[in-house]
DNA sequence: CACCAAAAACTACATTTGTAGTTGACGAAA
DNA sequence: TTTCGTCAACTACAAATGTAGTTTTTGGTG
């Protein structure tokens, strides 16, 4: 299993959309945009073809079809996200990050209550 | 008080050193990078301009000493950037990143602890 | 005061990212 | 089978980023 590559904020967006519902077509992908985006089909094949060439998306095209199937899992790609924050803003730990959620971003009780619940099921 | 802009890679680790000990000079900070990064001094003197450009940092040169002070808090930027891992990541929402970090990556025993500890001194 | 070394300012250039236009190929219709 | 309309492939281009070279300024020295 390779190491997931920098996926960009842009290619997050369609990351989100493929995985939620593997495989993706240009067409698929530009109807479940049309909400929130407003981006050129041809903006979301050049994300495409830029996400294969990472090596994070696969291309298939049988007869005429033509499909983008994951190669990496979200976890895996969310994990190097968080990794990466965590090096460059809290010296690689997680305690800083955590301290400032607590601390700084005042959890409300409901969250810290899911948070506590979630620690009570660690092994 | 502004919105914190968005800090490039190499600009946070600039950031950090003078967040550590303003205000920064291109010496103190050359010195200071000696160690870890093998950069020229242009090269931080250009991320230094940068920041200036972007808000981060005032340039102040009073009789032939050239200063950089720091205009944005260490935290705000912080928030700024966990903010936005949230958005990308997270749908916003602060729930799922703790639940990635206690499915996922296995806090310690001493993590969990810790991170009761922060729990409980909340009001 | 003239000049030089050191530092600051300006310029450079390749890569990544956001966003899309232009061209070419292929499958369906006539 | 020829043609035509779509969609994919290729090309484009400005802004941001990483990294640094070249030119100009300036404070200190003779």
């Amino acid at each position: 299993m390779k190491k997931p590559p920098r996926i960009s904020e842009a290619e997050w967006e369609v990351m989100e959309q493929i995985w939620q519902a593997p495989p993706a077509t240009v067409a698929k992908l530009c109807t479940a945009f049309a909400a929130t985006r407003q981006w050129a089909p041809n903006t979301i094949r050049t994300l495409l073809t830029r996400l294969v060439g990472k090596g994070v998306l696969r291309h298939e095209s049988r007869k005429g079809v033509h499909e983008y199937h994951p190669l990496i899992e979200r976890e895996a790609c969310v994990k190097e996200e968080v990794d990466s924050l965590l090096k460059r803003l809290f010296d690689g730990s997680l305690q800083p990050l955590l301290v400032h959620f607590v601390e700084r971003r005042k959890l409300t009780p409901e969250q810290a209550r899911q948070l506590h619940s979630l620690l009570e099921e660690q092994p």
